[in-house]
DNA sequence: CCCATATAGTTGTATATACAACTTATGTTT
DNA sequence: AAACATAAGTTGTATATACAACTATATGGG
């Protein structure tokens, strides 16, 4: 991520016209997403976690006490066709996680948030909080508005 | 891509809330993002291009007939990470473009898209023709509000 | 003109993503 | 209970991404 300034769709992508607003809408959303997620990404490595790494402990926070089953965090992901096995090797051999065969069925695993990981959670918590703060320019409102704009958006007959 | 019913973001995710309003904001412009970003990769592939493939070829022909240089490729796509040269290999082995050195400046690299790359290209814009026509819940008035939004999103002083 | 610096691409590498094939365990049928 | 089907993870592999190091060319002083 660099520190310049972020300008309209059309001087970012130097394209005159999108040809239509929707058009416009969906390649905006595609780039916004893309920055914001470059954006914490960039802020979430100075901890050695990739977004979905935090994702992930994240999820296992949701359930801590509790485990949670490689399953359960795939269905929950930011990123579905990430790799969910992968990403729990690198986060225990962080020892940010513990990972155990599940006792009443032998397929599952569990997965356990330890100490170490709930720590790390908190540090990167003011990452998104500061992050947040950074979008005062969108009001509150606004901010519901986009939310419901973005469900509206993937709402399609099945 | 699956086609299974899109939901409210909650539902998505299996999270009861996200905290406050700007949260959810952000994590559903990724969440959305990644979605159509998906959506159009997956109607992309019968072509054998990939998205970032289909984006060079779309900056290329809005330069056609002049040449583009890397430079000017990256700095209009989507994901200016990825890497350009590489990318341009791939659209030349399948005979999409063609590439040469620029006559008058030689640290240059002219590429322009070929006859094949525009048939092609003819074909990949009545898929987002008709992926956008799946939009229909969204007004065309909403579809300016959403590309504002993601403008005033990523607007922030230097 | 020679050297430092900047520019334009290329290559290398570690990590991540997409997707399919493969184990192992559980459930279901008959 | 043997046979088949489904479920939960794991592994393999090709491609893509992120980022840094490298090569070649051009430019601008002194």
């Amino acid at each position: 991520m660099n520190g310049r300034k972020p300008m309209k769709l059309e001087d970012e992508l130097k394209q005159k016209t999108f040809g239509s607003p929707y058009r416009r809408m969906v390649v905006n959303v595609m780039f916004t997403g893309n920055w914001l997620q470059k954006e914490f990404a960039c802020q979430l490595k100075q901890y050695g976690l990739s977004l979905q790494q935090n994702n992930v402990l994240g999820i296992l926070r949701g359930q801590y006490p509790n485990p949670a089953t490689l399953g359960l965090i795939q269905e929950r992901m930011l990123d579905r066709d990430s790799n969910a096995t992968r990403l729990v090797d690198k986060l225990l051999e962080k020892g940010l996680v513990t990972r155990c065969q599940c006792a009443d069925n032998r397929r599952k695993v569990d997965i356990v948030i330890t100490e170490k990981g709930l720590e790390l959670l908190k540090q990167t918590d003011t990452i998104m909080q500061n992050l947040e703060e950074k979008y005062s320019q969108i009001t509150p409102e606004e901010a519901v508005q986009i939310g419901e704009l973005m469900d509206k958006l993937r709402e399609r007959e099945g």
